[in-house]
DNA sequence: CTTGTTTTTTACTGTCCAGTAAGTAGAATA
DNA sequence: TATTCTACTTACTGGACAGTAAAAAACAAG
């Protein structure tokens, strides 16, 4: 009946298909509205069906932001662990992070991640959302720390550098426009460059 | 009658007092639960008396929200003034400045300022809270410029490099808790390190 | 082509909330 | 002590929007 509940175990990988496509529609517009401002019917819209057609999907507006905000979270995992398979150095592997991380960002996914706060969660999605956030920055931390103990990274306070690479990294989903006049590997060696060689002259 | 209109053109100073109460306790219920969950119910819950006593010092939840926004403008304004005033190298110009910043940002006026976005304000509120923070982006890029000129910053994009700054100083005013591990002083102390020496070891 | 299932539609409800109308307690002024 | 302004209050309105009910397409499968 009402083709969600589905105990049938396996959901027909069409369904899970449209259900991406659904997603996708509503981080699209989330990212260029805000996510209080864009409504489910500016949602359907950039679907090109009727609101109720998106409850087929979902059963919130809040199911739909979480799991937009999900699918970035396991690509930032994956990114995670790309990046920690080799050995190379603490420095190294904060880069490739970082490369990997901007690119996430500044997808549909990944930017509806970075533009909502977990306070637009309900209180169960929230938890789990802020637990994957806390992940990504427990790890980014023990890069650095590994970085500083192989002497590839310069001494510092690990918390106050990761967090201040995800806040400037982060910023690139809020402003990058792919139609801009910087490609996006060009401003993320710039980014790189800033924060690895810093500011001041020699 | 209706009080605001006044066209006596003195507005008195218990009258800008007050609405200044009123703005302040705005952006704190504003930054406590996000501007667009907060109603003007919390607004004045938080102050004390009830929502239409609201409408007696501004005439939209906008108007206030742009309001709150233009206090910060302002006093980043006057701290671009303060830093520019003296021969300082750009460097040392574009430190002092992001001291002040970092401290005016974690303010209730500052804090609102960054946590909201310029497409929460109605279009005319809007522009002119675009080019207020626009002014700034320039001003620093300018000293980014002057820093380059005068041999104290490494040669870089400085558009770039005003982005990331201010990426990485806006996400204090997300985090930054006065009653956290660590001091606000001590933390920008750390920024500033980060961006000026950089992190790779040398 | 008929029966069942999936997907989407039209039509609606309930609630929340920005904003308004009208009135009132208290202070200042005459 | 009447009058007028200030700073609010109580009581309400209108519209927007998340979410629902029920029916209708669209699509399969026998």
């Amino acid at each position: 009946m009402a083709g969600r509940p589905k105990t049938k175990s396996e959901t027909s990988a069409k369904y899970e298909q449209r259900k991406l496509e659904v997603l996708r529609a509503a981080a699209r517009t989330f990212n260029r509205l805000g996510f209080h401002i864009a409504t489910l019917d500016d949602v359907a819209e950039e679907l090109g069906v009727t609101k109720p057609a998106l409850y087929y999907y979902a059963k919130s507006k809040d199911e739909i932001l979480f799991a937009c905000g999900q699918l970035a979270l396991d690509a930032l995992q994956g990114a995670l662990e790309t990046s920690g398979e080799e050995e190379l150095s603490g420095l190294d592997r904060l880069t490739r992070f970082f490369r990997l991380y901007a690119a996430i960002i500044c997808e549909d996914f990944g930017r509806c991640l970075v533009l909502s706060e977990p306070r637009d969660l309900a209180t169960r999605s929230r938890k789990a959302n802020v637990s994957g956030r806390r992940a990504l920055n427990l790890a980014v931390r023990d890069m650095i720390r590994d970085g500083i103990e192989d002497g590839s990274i310069r001494p510092c306070d690990e918390r106050v550098l990761a967090i201040a690479l995800f806040d400037a990294f982060n910023g690139l989903g809020r402003w990058f426009d792919p139609k801009g006049a910087l490609e996006l590997p060009a401003i993320i060696d710039r980014y790189l460059d800033i924060f690895i060689g810093g500011i001041a002259a020699r």
